[in-house]
DNA sequence: CCTGCCGGGTT
DNA sequence: AACCCGGCAGG
């Protein structure tokens, strides 16, 4: 059985039968401010079990607001948007230049897209923050009815980065096996449209899909939550291992475009909000707390000083209390990981 | 002395 | 990688 929270407040139960949708039971609790989260079934036994701030965070982004868990016939109001999210992955997918038609020389033009195998990043714009795709592989891609419903939710953030990661790996995957060497097939959902250049085609979805006759895109992309609200999520999802985060998280800043920021993880690390989804562990109310208060400043943080990276440093003494002082030595089983290897707290972080 | 946690060792 | 702990520094 997986228990999940969706939202401050509204608890989720999803049980492991094939009838979960008769069983999903929700139910407003308040913000409890007990170290474990407690459910009621319908069988009305109540259940308590701790709750993983991966987890939590995680099914934040799974299961948003008020849709609590897959319900296939809801389709968001802001569904609307999703061509203009769509376009986004299409061309996001586009810039991830195919490996296998790629000789060492790329046709790269001026203002034309960067290989994926670094960057995503597009010369042309600002402020379009990047992933390393690294090691992820493109095997494992969600189904076409999967990725449906996903557009269809409601998203918050955190969705949006993951839409925007799976469904560029999806269509990477699909482009790469449908390509024939040197030819660009448009992903546009009922749009079969064949071009040999790259820039053709983009141009072809800017036209056709977007309706923009000059350089639109990018500053679409730009603009839309799906790029704005990566870096916070990703960052919200890996504090749980800070700690050993110093070198993984690099964040660059081009010196040209102020706005311009490249996130590079490991592969790993960028899945782990598929992989953690079913997990289930203890939260602290501290854990809560951190996420549902500094995380994005800690994003903007993040933005603004990509200098952390050096990890030698001591750093003074906070003013945070950590999981010792809080919790104290008798229960040192409730602290946070790292504070029980004596390590940096992540939990209560200065 | 207490606390936080770095650095390094062990499993 | 996960885990543990000696020892150091700050308060």
């Amino acid at each position: 059985m997986a228990a999940v929270r969706s939202s401050p407040g509204l608890d989720v139960v999803q049980t492991g039968s094939k009838r979960e949708d008769s069983l999903i039971n929700m139910q407003s609790c308040g913000q409890e401010e007990g170290v474990s989260g407690q459910k009621r079934l319908n069988t009305g036994q109540r259940i308590e079990w701790p709750v993983d701030a991966n987890t939590q965070q995680t099914n934040r982004q799974s299961f948003p607001q008020s849709s609590g868990v897959d319900l296939p016939t809801y389709r968001s109001p802001e569904s609307v948007e999703m061509d203009e999210i769509m376009a986004a992955m299409v061309l996001t997918s586009l810039s991830c230049s195919p490996v296998v038609q790629s000789p060492p020389q790329r046709d790269l033009l001026p203002g034309d897209m960067e290989c994926c195998g670094g960057e995503l990043s597009d010369s042309g714009s600002s402020g379009y923050w990047s992933w390393d795709h690294g090691s992820v592989s493109p095997a494992p891609s969600p189904s076409v009815t999967e990725m449906d419903r996903r557009l269809s939710q409601p998203t918050d953030e955190g969705l949006h980065m993951e839409l925007d990661q799976t469904a560029c790996e999806e269509l990477e995957a699909r482009r790469c096996k449908s390509l024939s060497r040197g030819a660009y097939r448009c992903l546009w959902p009922g749009c079969e449209k064949v071009l040999t250049s790259r820039v053709g085609m983009k141009r072809h979805i800017r036209i056709l899909h977007l309706g923009q006759t000059t350089a639109g895109c990018q500053d679409a992309v730009q603009s839309s939550p799906l790029s704005q609200s990566a870096p916070s999520s990703v960052w919200q999802i890996h504090t749980e291992h800070l700690y050993q985060a110093c070198a993984p998280i690099q964040v660059t800043v081009s010196p040209g475009s102020p706005t311009l920021c490249s996130w590079t993880l490991p592969g790993d690390v960028q899945q782990k909000p598929q992989m953690a989804a079913p997990r289930s562990r203890s939260v602290s109310v501290g854990e809560q707390w951190l996420q549902r208060n500094s995380a994005p400043t800690r994003s903007q943080t993040m933005s603004a000083s990509p200098s952390r990276g050096h990890c030698s440093f001591r750093k003074g003494r906070g003013e945070a209390k950590k999981c010792r002082k809080v919790y104290g030595v008798e229960r040192r089983d409730q602290w946070c990981t790292a504070c029980r290897w004596k390590k940096a707290c992540q939990r209560f972080p200065d």
